[in-house]
DNA sequence: CATTTGACTGCGT
DNA sequence: AACGCAGCCAAAT
């Protein structure tokens, strides 16, 4: 059952759904959480698995959304109030850290 | 067991 | 502010 390399895959999931509504954490601080660095292995579970949990609170460092997602994403975001930032232009955008970094 | 890939990050240009 | 390059991690093949 639940038993296998998937331990890094479940702790990654057990995080983001711990992510509370309207806020929003990086990559590199979930991987942070799980006592790694691999900001990228934590997009590559996401990618795999993140399709059951709310992925969209899961953002880069920059504040961006994740590539390919933004506007699935932006849907979420103007859905439970998190914050948004208007980028350079119009269809860019980021989240707000400053404001809704969740931090455990 | 070695190689490739990817929903990333930080710094330099 | 935007783009490119190099570095790090775990899963998949």
């Amino acid at each position: 059952m639940a038993q296998r390399a998937e331990g890094f895959v479940e702790a990654v999931l057990a995080v983001v759904a711990d992510i509370p509504p309207g806020t929003v954490a990086t990559y590199g601080d979930v991987a942070a959480i799980l006592g790694s660095r691999g900001a990228r292995a934590v997009g590559q579970v996401m990618a795999r698995y993140g399709s059951d949990v709310p992925w969209w609170r899961v953002v880069r460092a920059g504040g961006h959304p994740p590539a390919g997602k933004a506007e699935p994403a932006r849907a979420h975001y103007e859905a439970e109030g998190t914050p948004l930032l208007p980028a350079a232009g119009e269809d860019g955008y980021r989240i707000d850290l400053a404001a809704r970094r969740w931090i455990p």
